[in-house]
RNA sequence: GUCCCCAUCGUCUAGAGGCCUAGGACACCGGGUUUUCAUCCCGGCAACAGGGGUUCGACUCCCCUUGGGGACGCCA
């Protein structure tokens, strides 16, 4: 039987991390299987479904580059086969009408909590023989007795009893169905051969299994993976900051990092840390994928991060930098070529967001320098020192790191002083900060003109502050 | 409350009864390279939740306790 798995998101929010991970693990499945994947959106809740969250797993789902085969299939497309499935249960038996008050059900479950008993229908319409009406929903005949035995890829063999399980409703009194009853059409419509979702759901599995035997459907395989957890451990919520994969893109992390990241929260292979795309392909495997929940751990993806800039071609990763710039108002004409800037500030950042933060010097003119590193460098006899500095560069032509490098030098020999008395207050001069890649390469992006001004600036500025003081 | 699931360093994890003096990675702490900051290299800290079994031998198997998570909806 040909592999098919799906992800079948609820559009009522952004693509969340969980999901996202479970999206890959289904993804990956297909993939190394030769098999297909399959996009679903379960949008049956009309209430809380919306086209913005649709648009926003779409894009999640693009940007991490986990292309579907088939779909995006819509729940609400397919109502029609919905109610041919539950005329079918009806008719067969498998399904009756009840017109049970919601009154009724809450009394109900408040009663059995109290009594201490799992809170369940107790199947008052059951036999009644009910016709159709305003008021009714439409409940599946689920077994008395007997148990469900799971067989999942994760977790091994889970027995559940029949008699913890009730009648659940299948069609609401609206006329709309019900998440377990358009699951189970679906996956036996789609021919998926493995349904592998996050474990909140492994208690809808016995449910689901019953209806699918009622139908004389095929009972895919299962595979439940565990959910992801907050730093703290806790479940995964907004007071964590990104629970949106998209709020990554938006932080300067790359998609390979995102999605190695991703793909190791949970499952292993060996030693291994760092995978290409083929080589997860080529090793992912069910059976490997942990049972318990694990916690998200944002230095890990921000080590990875660095990893793959600067493992990846500069070219590429350019290219996904000057997106960045453009969204952090930076005009990349008025500077060095990106694949310069990535290639030296690369090893001194963990992402993109802040490889624009710290090239930023190299586009736009600034006004202030870092405080600290301007207490610390710019003494009195500095002014000396860059003006020294302004009058060497003024006069060099061969405006590479090789000659730039030579004119410090001299200069730190002309002046009998050491190497830090020149170097950082240049830096600092032209960078405005106490950091950068070494110092004649950042001359040399910068240009020479600006070196000049930004030399001049620097003056002015010591010998302000001489004045003030 | 009832049912289901889970349990190795702070975090991600290796471990399918002897290979474990429990390995790797991130983070952290030292040291080295680097006339900034990083990168890189070397070293260190740090865990089998507790208690019973089974076995010649348990991180590994079974049971209980504890702790965490999930489900119990005319949500998905």
């Amino acid at each position: 039987m040909k592999v098919r798995t799906r992800f079948a998101p609820s559009p009522t929010g952004y693509l969340h991390i969980g999901g996202a991970r479970t999206a890959l693990f289904s993804w990956l499945y297909a993939k190394k299987m030769g098999g297909e994947f399959i996009l679903r959106i379960e949008d049956t809740d009309r209430e809380r479904s919306t086209q913005d969250a649709v648009d926003a797993i779409t894009d999640g789902m693009e940007w991490l580059g986990l292309e579907h085969d088939e779909g995006p299939y819509y729940q609400t497309q397919r109502y029609d086969r919905y109610k041919e499935v539950i005329q079918q249960l009806l008719d067969q038996g498998d399904a009756y009408y009840c017109n049970c008050s919601r009154e009724r059900l809450d009394a109900m479950r408040e009663e059995q909590m109290a009594n201490k008993q799992k809170p369940k229908y107790d199947g008052c319409c059951r036999d009644k023989g009910l016709k159709a009406a305003d008021d009714t929903v439409v409940r599946f005949k689920n077994p008395l007795d007997g148990e469900v035995v799971i067989n999942d890829h994760v977790r091994g063999r889970v027995v559940v009893s029949n008699q913890q399980l009730d009648d659940l409703i299948i069609e609401r009194s609206d006329g709309n169905p019900t998440y377990n009853l358009t699951v189970v059409v679906d996956d036996w419509d789609m021919q998926i051969s493995h349904v592998i979702r996050g474990d909140d759901h492994l208690n809808n599995t016995p449910r689901q299994i019953n209806i699918l035997t009622a139908l004389g459907a095929h009972i895919p395989e299962y595979a439940h993976i565990p959910m992801i957890n907050g730093p703290d451990g806790k479940k995964l919520s907004k007071r964590h900051g990104a629970v949106s994969v998209m709020q990554y893109h938006e932080e300067g992390y790359l998609t390979e990092a995102m999605i190695n990241y991703l793909v190791r929260l949970g499952w292993s292979y060996g030693d291994q840390e760092i995978f290409t795309l083929d080589e997860m392909i080529e090793k992912f495997d069910i059976k490997d994928i942990n049972k318990s929940s694990s916690s998200l751990n944002v230095e890990k993806l921000q080590w990875l991060n660095q990893q793959y800039m600067i493992k990846l071609d500069p070219i590429y990763v350019a290219e996904q930098l000057a997106f960045y710039m453009l969204e952090h108002g930076i005009n990349i004409e008025n500077g060095p070529k990106l694949t310069d800037v990535v290639e030296q500030l690369r090893e001194r950042c963990k992402t993109l967001v802040e490889m624009v933060e710290s090239s930023r010097f190299f586009y736009e003119d600034f006004s202030e320098y870092d405080a600290k590193a301007a207490k610390k460098q710019f003494k009195a006899d500095t002014a000396m020192v860059l003006a020294e500095l302004k009058q060497q560069f003024t006069a060099l032509d061969d405006w590479r790191a090789g000659a730039i490098h030579g004119v410090v030098e001299a200069t730190v020999e002309k002046l009998g002083v050491g190497f830090g008395k020149v170097g950082q207050p240049l830096r600092l001069a032209v960078t405005g900060t106490g950091n950068s890649p070494s110092i004649d390469i950042t001359l040399e992006l910068l240009g020479k003109e600006k070196t000049l001004a930004r030399l001049d600036q620097a003056v002015d500025f010591i010998t302000r502050q001489q004045a003030d003081e």
